[in-house]
RNA sequence: UGGGGCGUGGUCCAAUCGGUAGGACGCUGCACUGUUAAUGCAGACGGUGGAGGUUCGAAUCCUCCCGCCCCAGCCA
């Protein structure tokens, strides 16, 4: 008897087929039972009638939620079953029967956030947070995908560092090295600059560490992020590099997961609105877009959460802001040759409300700016030394951006909260599970 | 780190002015051949986050502590 996943099942109508997988729930009916399989893929209903099936209907009577089961059954089309499709069983293997004192935790009702939080390894069965990792897993796979393809080569950045990208007041401190302090990185991208002289174009996708006392819907304090870097390049590359990543991750999400995207209830309309180009818009208009709508920020100041939705709300798609306020980015960013108060920096806001997804922009090339902004932020130069060799030795213009993972995944599959798109969040006050 | 809010059976909620802490879900049993978080009936288990205080009496009022949520800042 084969295998079939459940999301498979609709192309197996009039067969035989067995099912792997967990009891989601049992409706009793008299001598008719409907339980209703998942697997991981999907969920499908079957059905057990005592007359026909006397051993198939005893073995699932009374089976407990979440019970491990292998099924049999005849696959066939039927309107009254949920999905278009039910499995007529005929034979039951139950693998593991959960005991009824111990009933499984998770109820088919609501739940408060932090219960299902202390749950999640539990919480994470559920069809909605299935369908969420299942749009990461695309999403994550689309983006390095898309990379591979541009020509960008993968050289990860190291996960200890020993001092900071943008100065140490946000590191987690590690107490394991004998002679030195380490700390987890907040950022891959002082390590991807020097691999970008090495290869050219070069990226990295790994964990973010920020010891923030974030505690926002767009927060976590472990988050992942995808950094390209590239030598040769400059900002207006780099946001045109993005503005192709995040599309073709959408696009991808759409042609390959309408099932979860139905599940999560996404407006995919929306999502097939996402195409480049994206507009660009310098940050003295935005300014000025702000004055319009009654907000007051002062030039020379960063955009908050309301800034940003103000912003974020003109468009159907993401929207570029650039050339930002030197003052404001980090030390590392080339000024504007034609405004040296401007950074040659841009950000990208999502759509919806859900922010910030792209931070990045062009790279100091001069040996003598970067110590001179050094300085002036009083950083370190010796922990900078390996870091300015990289001015010293063939230095050349070169831009990159770092796009946050779940912030974006976030946006793409619609759910309120950043902490639901990962599957164990971590926060300042949560690391358990 | 500031501002606001919430802690009641395993879960989700209710409890009027300070007056015997209750319901639903879940679990058990029975009924039901098309259920859609099934339904109906019956049953069992089980709780006021913690420590003080006020009071004849505290889930309720006061103080402190703990846990969590939301917002801001910071950022992706």
């Amino acid at each position: 008897m084969p295998f079939v996943s459940i999301e498979q099942i609709a192309g197996h109508a009039g067969e035989e087929i067995t099912v792997r997988g967990w009891l989601y729930n049992l409706r009793e009916s008299g001598k008719l039972l409907f339980p209703q399989f998942r697997d991981g893929t999907g969920v499908v209903q079957g059905v057990v009638s005592l007359k026909e099936s006397p051993e198939a209907f005893q073995a699932l009577a009374g089976l407990t939620q979440e019970s491990s089961v292998e099924v049999t059954g005849r696959v066939r089309a039927d309107s009254r079953a949920p999905g278009g499709h039910e499995l007529q069983v005929t034979g039951v293997a139950v693998v593991q029967k959960i005991p009824e004192s111990d009933p499984y935790p998770i109820q088919l009702k609501e739940h408060g956030v932090d219960f299902l939080l202390e749950k999640r390894h539990l919480w994470i069965r559920t069809p909605r947070q299935a369908a969420i990792l299942r749009v990461r897993d695309q999403s994550i796979f689309a983006a390095r995908e898309f990379m591979h393809q541009q020509g960008y080569a993968l050289t990860d950045s190291p996960i200890f560092t020993p001092s900071a990208c943008e100065g140490t007041t946000n590191l987690f401190e590690v107490a394991y090295m004998d002679d030195q302090k380490a700390y987890l990185t907040q950022s891959g991208q002082l390590y991807l600059e020097a691999t970008a002289a090495a290869l050219g174009k070069v990226y990295c996708f790994g964990p973010a560490f920020r010891a923030e006392r974030s505690k926002t819907r767009r927060h976590l304090t472990e988050f992942w992020m995808l950094e390209p870097e590239a030598a040769f390049a400059h900002m207006d590359d780099m946001m045109a590099l993005a503005e192709g990543l995040i599309s073709y991750m959408i696009s991808s999400v759409v042609e390959h997961c309408p099932g979860p995207l139905a599940t999560l209830g996404r407006d995919v309309e929306r999502l097939n609105a996402v195409r480049p180009p994206f507009p660009r818009i310098p940050y003295d208009e935005a300014i000025e877009i702000l004055h319009r709508s009654g907000n007051q920020t002062p030039w020379g100041e960063d955009f908050g959460g309301d800034e940003e939705t103000i912003l974020s709300s003109q468009y159907d798609r993401p929207v570029i802001v650039h050339r930002y306020p030197a003052s404001i980015k980090a030390f590392y960013m080339e000024p504007d040759p034609e405004r040296p108060d401007l950074a040659l920096g841009f950000d990208i806001l999502a759509p919806e409300g859900y922010g910030e997804i792209v931070g990045g922009g062009e790279r100091i090339s001069s040996l003598e700016l970067l110590v001179q902004r050094l300085r002036e932020q009083n950083l370190p130069e010796e922990a900078f030394s390996w870091y300015l060799d990289l001015r010293r030795y063939g230095s050349v213009p070169h831009a990159g951006f770092g796009l946050g993972i779940e912030r974006t995944i976030a946006w793409i599959t619609g759910v309120e909260h950043i902490r639901e798109v990962i599957p164990f969040p971590r926060t300042i006050y949560r690391i358990s599970p």
